[in-house]
Parts: structure tokens; sequence; C-alpha cells
DNA sequence: GGGGTGCCTTGACCCAGATCAACAGGTAAA
DNA sequence: TTTACCTGTTGATCTGGGTCAAGGCACCCC
């Protein structure tokens, strides 16, 4: 019999983008046709900001396509970025009803939302939703402290190589480039700004540091924001890790 | 009908400082005892290693007393701390054996252990397990994204303010300060190299930063690690943050 | 074409915090 | 009592990255 596997994940069977296995031994098989009458899809465009920060968040969700980030600001403007949603990571925090966090589209977004209310009654009664979302939260923890390490103790260059070989191995991982270990090529999704609010820099260091690496051959850039990276390996020396490319997202 | 409700909290009934209250309707009361039956304690001194970064850790536990930090070191010595594991925090991860970050006692300190394997049998069977260790991580990934901020944004003289009103917002939530937004005073459980490696600075920043602080009147030190603080709203205006004191760990 | 506007780059200068160094308790062992 | 060690403080100097400023390029709209 199979297990309970509810993947926030994005995939493209025909109309629904979203892979909801609900199929279990002990619980009920219409969990599934629930969890379908629950959701619903909602769009953003580049810029857009899909909730601010102590809004009302009546919905959960994850990203089907697209990159969205979370970010807080301080008063006076500066604002740093705490997390970075690629498709399949899950948005919003089941139990709280306020936004902590603004969440913001950098590109174009697709959002699959399910309505709150009905969502953590389902939890209740689902085990295995629970399981799952504590597995997903234990990465994103683990990946926010990777970005600790990198926020904390390292040098700009090494920050910059860090984000590259973060983005570079999650568009391996999707299958969107070519084997780790070898040239890689992706498109940034984000914005000098974006980069900076991301690394605790400005957008001149970005700049900068990128022109660097640029001129040391670590990187080539196709435009402004098409990456070839032409080994992995290099890029990783440069991000101050230990060799195992322990970079977590 | 009471639902099943294991906290890893401390407190201080006799022989079992850690509360776990297995009581459900539809769960098997004897939850409880096998809970019993898996835990063991552990006691550790000041600058024990707890486990070390890649090691096979069999166990998962909760702080009983004493403060222990989670951290991270570079090869060639750059260390930041990820984590400060007080009374009730949660150690480990269920799901995967070997321990991500170093985990050092910096105080004496008492853990409470399962022994991994039952425990996370008893997370299959138990379905609370996995929702309450579900809200403690997302409590976890809030404080890891506050202290993003702190670390990628703020000034030297902020971090240390934030620092401080992290902890002492803590013991006054514990009982063991005063009322906060008034006078509160408690004891520093780090050196000053804890709290760089906690901020991302260097232990000669922290020290001129607390004495600046303690110029200025916002903090008086008796001895060197109590720490008192006439005006709790004084030390929150000095950490950046909005007012609504939201400094989370 | 001309003039915005958004995003990025590069240069010149400055400063917060790192680095290097000396020293001051406190305490613990010889 | 002396020596050693650990933690913390303070001073002097240096520097990585911030700040301010001036363009460059691509794209869009009039």
């Amino acid at each position: 019999m199979a297990v309970l596997d509810i993947q926030f994940t994005s995939h493209d069977c025909g109309s629904c983008p979203i892979r909801h296995r609900a199929v279990c031994a002990r619980c009920d098989d219409d969990e599934l046709s629930r969890l379908e009458e629950i959701k619903y899809y909602r769009s953003f465009e580049p810029g857009q900001t899909v909730i601010w920060s102590g809004d009302q968040m009546d919905f959960l969700g994850s990203i089907v396509s697209g990159v969205a980030t979370l970010s807080q600001t301080m008063e006076d403007g500066r604002t740093q970025m705490v997390g970075l949603l690629l498709p399949s990571d899950f948005v919003g925090r089941p139990g709280r009803g306020a936004a902590a966090y603004d969440v913001t589209a950098v590109t174009d977004l697709t959002m699959c939302c399910f309505r709150r209310k009905p969502f953590e009654q389902m939890m209740e009664t689902t085990p295995h939703i629970a399981q799952r979302l504590l597995q997903m939260t234990l990465d994103e923890l683990d990946a926010a402290r990777e970005w600790m390490l990198i926020l904390g103790r390292k040098t700009a260059r090494e920050k910059i190589a860090s984000l590259l070989a973060i983005l570079g191995r999650r568009d391996a991982s999707l299958g969107l480039g070519g084997p780790v270990g070898d040239e890689i090529a992706f498109d940034l999704p984000l914005t000098r700004e974006a980069m900076a609010d991301y690394l605790g820099l400005t957008l001149e260091t970005v700049s900068r540091q990128v022109s660097a690496l640029k001129k040391d051959g670590i990187i080539a850039l196709e435009g402004k924001r098409r990456v070839r990276v032409p080994s992995y390996d290099a890029l990783l020396a440069e991000t101050g890790d230990d060799s195992d490319g322990g970079a977590l997202i």
C-alpha cells in the first residue's frame, strides 16, 4: 500500500501543476479530493508584492513557477532578504494568520494556494502533512543557518561566490543545467540590488565583485543575467566552504 | 478530552525535569510510558562539546537546564554561531543521523535525550509529536530569520543591543527577570568571544560596544557577566527595530 | 530622433569595524 | 609568593566595503 505522499512539488501533468498524491493505507482516500477542493491559483508579475509583513494571510501555498523573495525591512529602509522561494517551496505558516515577512515576486510567479482554515483542519486529521511540512521546514532552517554563516563571516567575494554556487546547484539539481563539478550555466533570477539584499552588501559591491569574478575567469557573463561557470569546483573554491560543497538552500 | 501535548519544556516536578503529558482521545495513553522508556539524561560541563558536526547522532533531545550553542566553523577558523539553545529547546533533526553543527555547552548543561530510532518510530504513530515539532521548528526558523537581519544589516551597536534584548526578554519570559518595559536584570551566559561569534563581530568590537552602551547608561554591569537594564524600552530603541520589540529567538 | 527610466558599472573617497598589541584583573596551581 | 592562564579592556592603525557621484547601455514611449 502506498504511503500518503503530499509533495509541494511542481510538475506538468495536465491541468494540475502540483502533485498531491494522497493515497494512504490508513487515511481516507478522499483527502485528495478535499485538497483539490480548497485550492486555487494566483499569478503575479515581477516586482508585485504577494503580501506585506503584518497583513492577514488567509491562505497557505506553494510556488508553482517563478521566483519570489521573503524580506524584512527596517524603518530606515535597510532591507534583508531572509528567504528565496523557488518552485515547490512552501509559503506561509500554519497556525499564524499574520504574515511575518514581505513576499515579493521577482519573476512571473504562479502560486498554488490553499484556504487556511480547511488546510489547517486537514493537517489535524492527516498526520503525514505535518510530517512532510516538518521535513521541509527543517530544510529551510538548515538553509537559513548556512546563510547566517555567509552573512556573518564571509567576505564580499565569498558571499557572491556562495550565492552563485547555490543558484547554480539549485538549477543543476532541477535538471536545467549541466552536471555539477563541470561547466554549468543558469539565469540569475535576481537584480544586483536583490543580490545585495540577499547577502548584506550594497549593490555597488555586488557589481564590483561580480566583475572581479568575471575578470578572474571564475564566471562568464552572457548579457547581464546569464551566468556561465566553466568549472563549478573552481567556483566552490571561492566560497570559503570546505570542499564538500555543503551550501544548502 | 485532553489533547496529546508533548512539551519539551523544563519544569521541576521531582525526578523528571521534562513534562511529557501524553493524554489523547485517539492515541494510546501508554505513549507516555513509551517516551519514558526510551529517554535518558546527559550532563555536560562548560566548554564541553556535546557533538561535533558530521558525527553520528544516535539521540534527539531537549535542553533541561543550562545553555548550549550551535555553531559552524570554516576551515580557516572563522566561526559563526547559528543557534543558541536554552532550556526547552530541541536538539537534533528527526530523519537525519549526522549532526550538521557543533553543539557546545557554555554553562553546566543537562539534556534529556531520546534514542533516535524509537523516537522516530513514535513520531510515525503519534501524529501530535510531528505537529508540536513543526511549531517549534517554525519558531526556530523565525528566530533564524530575525538573526539574519541582525547579521546582514545592523551596526555593531545595534547588534549588541539586539542580543541583550533577546537574552533579556527570554529571561523575563521565563520569570527570572522583572516585567518587560521596565528595569530587568540577567546574567550573560556568553563570553565576549561567544557574543562575537553570535553577531559576526570580533571580541574587541563586542567589548567596545558593551562599554559604550554602559557609558551611555543603556545598561549597567555588575561584574563582567551580570547585566542590569534600567529601561528595556531604551534598550529596544538601540536595536534599530521598529518599536514592537519583535526580536525573536 | 529625442528623452525617459531602469539596471548596471566604475571611480574617488571615507569610515566602521578588523587587526595588532599592550595590559588589567581574577583565580588556580606550584 | 610567584607564575601562568583566561577573560576582558583599551589604544593605535589599517582596510574592506560603504557612500557619493558620474556615466553607460537597453528599452520604451512620445
